[in-house]
DNA sequence: AACATTTATTTACGCGCGTTAAATTTATAT
DNA sequence: ATATAAATTTAACGCGCGTAAATAAATGTT
């Protein structure tokens, strides 16, 4: 391999004997040129070592293979797994995804979306704070931009909506739960900023009917993205003053259980479906640490692997479409009840 | 506000009365102006919302204002959660911070660094895969952009390191263990891929010598980065088969002791400083779940503010200095020893 | 009021590539 | 060998902005 730099495309087809737009053919699909022009190319490519700079690529271009990926909060696992197969999955077909996270403030995801106009994406992957977020710039930016929503849906807003069925999820935790024991209460934050705390609080109350049980809600306090604390005070103080109504508690989301659950150790509380222990502790999500909480957590899990798959499908699709769809289709997949140790 | 859409700076420029070059001067440093252009200027952004296109602002510019970030696992709550500090301190700075995540592939790794050159950032904070790096590949990157290694070095590369002291964090944890109980043994995994695991056995090595103690290292299989899942099926062979050589065990990261936390509750094995406990646990990071682990886990914890302040000081102090420093700095921050449960 | 100084405008080119249309070459079919 | 189709080359323009030099206008100074 030469170590000759080279600076531009235009110096690397006068290396190579062919000429520019053929050159830049041939980067846009390899296919689309002579299978004895590409064997040209790729030697002097590996002779060269060069590749065309992405961002004046997506300059004039009608159609960019940039594809941008944004999440409200990176620092929580569940949204850092999921970026990472989305990313993965647009490599793989092609396309250069870049990663943003709005750190939970509206200010950053607003920012954030006037980035991506710049980028000129072919699409978004755009998983929004939700209640937080500023329901005027994201319609509008969606109007522009050709974006699926995943995770928590906007009504109305971006072209599709791919995310999980919280009633799946509630509903299999409720039944299994009322089946094995006795009647789970509800633990949640007073004021949840996600779309999906709201489902789960109403398919909560909504199997309960169904069950002909009494339905019971623990509401705590705290604020921001800082779950497992804010579920680990909660559940001090809710466990301490004794104001737990019943001895299974299911909890909205893994992350509050966590703090649940180290609360529980802290104060002595046993934890499991034994009848020995004083409590059950389940939840939803299946967050990448439940496995590894004491005991092991009982929860609901995503099917990650298919939310992912069908929204990249469903963006490639509205891609090949021009940006428009017919209909705006919203998907939701099951959860998967995931029996461990909590209960 | 009104909703005419302006496509360029051209089209702008001529609705808000001032020339182009002036409105390019403004977005540059709107100080650069007379105040009198500046409210001209301002007053038409905010009836117009028009923003310029950042990747066609850098495409011709000396100085861009990018940063690239790069982590080489974003699942990791550890990389999450400095990248979320180092990305805050950018855009607070006037940067525009892009993050990526090489997921553990050194062909990634590689790509990445592709994708930074056609960004033309100022300046680029590069946390490497370590072992699994490029190291010719890297090394050229860091020639040809400004670049300041973090978390992990690789002599030589780059214009400065900024990480954790790594001996601060063991000669702590050892030093505490050893004093109020028995002996710890080291418990790694067998092949890892981060040089500071490697310096961290060392340390632990060196301040047994110096304690004048019986080293005993216990390594453990497993490939990849699902830290807490080999940690867990290592613990659980070692501690079935008794191989535990001491009743004091010393973990690598908290990733690791997260697994085996998990392995001593499943097998009933009692965790904690008091007496009666089987054993005691401790690590190194203090990862945001150490705290929620059962008992909450006794760590070493970066400083994680000082790292990230002195990481992006370094940076700009470098793109101030046009690219190149007199020397490479290493900078190693000390551990601080945070007591829990666990040891 | 006359001059020096600062700031803005005009003009023009460059960044690295996409894209188009017409002209030309090369491959495939008959 | 000839006709036809397919691929390549040439030439030229555009994307949205940075930047530089020359010129004009506004401001400051005495």
């Amino acid at each position: 391999m030469s170590h000759q730099k080279i600076r531009n495309m235009e110096e690397f087809a006068t290396l190579s004997g062919i000429s520019r737009p053929t050159i830049s053919k041939y980067f846009n699909d390899p296919d689309s040129v002579r299978s004895s022009t590409r064997n040209k190319i790729e030697s002097a490519l590996k002779e060269y070592d060069y590749r065309p700079n992405i961002y004046a690529m997506n300059q004039n271009r009608r159609l960019t293979k940039n594809i941008g990926i944004v999440v409200p909060y990176l620092a929580d696992p569940f949204f850092a797994e999921i970026a990472r197969v989305l990313e993965r999955r647009c490599i793989d077909a092609g396309f250069t995804p870049t990663l943003f996270s709005s750190h939970g403030e509206q200010g950053l995801e607003n920012a954030i979306l006037d980035t991506l106009r710049s980028l000129k994406p072919a699409g978004v992957l755009l998983a929004p704070l939700g209640r937080a977020s500023d329901r005027k710039y994201v319609e509008q930016f969606c109007r522009d931009v050709p974006t699926i929503l995943f995770d928590s849906n906007i009504e109305g807003v971006g072209a599709a909506f791919v995310g999980s069925d919280n009633f799946s999820f509630v509903s299999q935790t409720v039944e299994y739960l009322s089946r094995t024991g006795n009647v789970p209460c509800f633990f949640e934050m007073r004021d949840p900023a996600n779309p999906n705390a709201n489902k789960r609080r109403h398919a909560y109350l909504e199997m309960m009917r169904r069950l002909d049980l009494e339905p019971h809600i623990v509401k705590i306090d705290g604020m921001g993205w800082g779950f497992e604390e804010i579920g680990r005070q909660g559940a001090l103080k809710v466990l301490s003053d004794k104001l737990l109504p019943t001895k299974t508690v299911l909890c909205s989301n893994d992350r509050l259980a966590i703090g649940f659950l180290s609360a529980c150790y802290e104060l002595g509380v046993t934890v499991g479906r034994d009848e020995a222990c004083d409590i059950r502790v389940a939840s939803h999500d299946d967050h990448p640490y439940s496995r590894f909480t004491c005991p092991s957590l009982t929860t609901a899990a995503h099917d990650y692997e298919s939310v992912a798959d069908h929204a990249v499908e469903t963006l490639f699709q509205l891609i090949e479409a021009g940006g428009k769809l017919n209909n705006r289709d919203e998907t939701l997949f099951a959860a998967r009840l995931i029996m461990r140790g909590s209960a």
